[in-house]
DNA sequence: TGTTGTTTTTAACAAATGTTAAACTTATTC
DNA sequence: GAATAAGTTTAACATTTGTTAAAAACAACA
């Protein structure tokens, strides 16, 4: 295990629960780096998805086939939990497809290794649940933005909260993130 | 505690852990039954989200003020959980507010007693992680549908999957929760 | 440098949704 | 049951977004 990962796990981490070095080690001993090229899958589809990444570099698209069509529904900033949840959770084939839309970074844990430690350390538990709590809510803000904001307020948003994201994701994949098609984000572009 | 809550519990529950009748208890101790009136506050804006409902009878509305326009951004089917999470997870006033359609009866437990069951059983643990992995790939659905589908095809999806909210509950509402304006909305069912 | 492929913009027209206000329908209340 | 309130539809017009295809800008690479 890479000796850098020990303060870097922990700082991530102490968000949610805090935890020893003793106690870091269950995970530390199964967590794994995993580097993907631009173009790369993360999941395709059908696979199941076994395991679960948070990113060090790099961006992840969330997508699906749509009448032929991909459909983005989440581009995933740096330091963020990332998986194609469904079929984490039911473990049947996945029809959402993880790529890199860049070269990337990330931490990867498999289920199995995860489910040991909810099995046999509480606060592991505990962690996958503040987890879990932390992006339902992230994911009802997505759910307000739709139904509150314009896509021109979307847009300024992102622009606002990751602009890093505006500035190395291709448009058209930040068109569908925040519903509309690219031409028309072109044109709330010239009037920003 | 009402002794015709014990089977029920033991049904809604079973889905995500199973539980001895024994492993009930603690959580039997700590749940209330609330009966609210059509109108009936169940989290007004800045009070604290104290605690978590089960709908087993009647509709919410989750929305908030926004431009001193009401925002709707859920409406609680019947057996589904509910809560302003953001002020429930933060303990900070809740900017959502959650209002009865319909009178409701509700079955509600405490944070601390949640807490208090988190802390002293793993499985009670396990099973608000599983919860909320649930309603997480449930919010997502709900991205998605944003993302893919016209307002016509989400209005024929909830139509199908929730006749009884269309029944129910005020179209002002449903406009809302689709994403469109009420005259939209009207202009849609003419074509169904 | 030139070539190729990818990304982004633009334009013209079509379709969907918003806005406002009035009319209509259905509940509720006295 | 008349009066009032609440909920829904309609209409006319404004605005936003979609669709398609072409042009322009940019990047990657031989």
């Amino acid at each position: 295990m890479d000796p850098i990962l020990l303060p870097l796990a922990q700082k991530i981490l102490s968000k949610y629960v805090s935890f020893t070095q003793e106690e870091l080690e269950p995970l530390l001993q199964r967590v794994k780096i995993c580097t993907l090229k631009k173009n790369d899958f993360f999941i395709d589809e059908g696979q199941i998805a076994r395991s679960i990444a948070f990113t060090l570099k790099g961006y992840l698209r969330v997508y699906y086939n749509h009448d032929g069509e991909e459909i983005t529904r989440d581009i995933s900033p740096r330091r963020s939990f990332v998986t194609a949840l469904p079929s984490f959770v039911s473990e049947k084939p996945s029809f959402e497809i993880i790529k890199a839309i860049t070269d990337c970074e990330l931490l990867t844990i498999q289920k199995k290794d995860l489910n040991f430690l909810y099995d046999n350390y509480p606060k592991w538990e505990r962690f996958g649940r503040l987890i879990m709590e932390e992006m339902f809510v992230e994911s009802q803000h997505r759910v307000y933005s739709f139904i509150t904001h314009t896509a021109e307020d979307r847009y300024r948003m992102l622009l606002k909260e990751h602009p890093d994201i505006i500035r190395e994701v291709p448009l058209k994949y930040i068109a569908d993130f925040i519903g509309i098609k690219l031409p028309s984000l072109s044109r709330l572009r010239k009037n920003i």
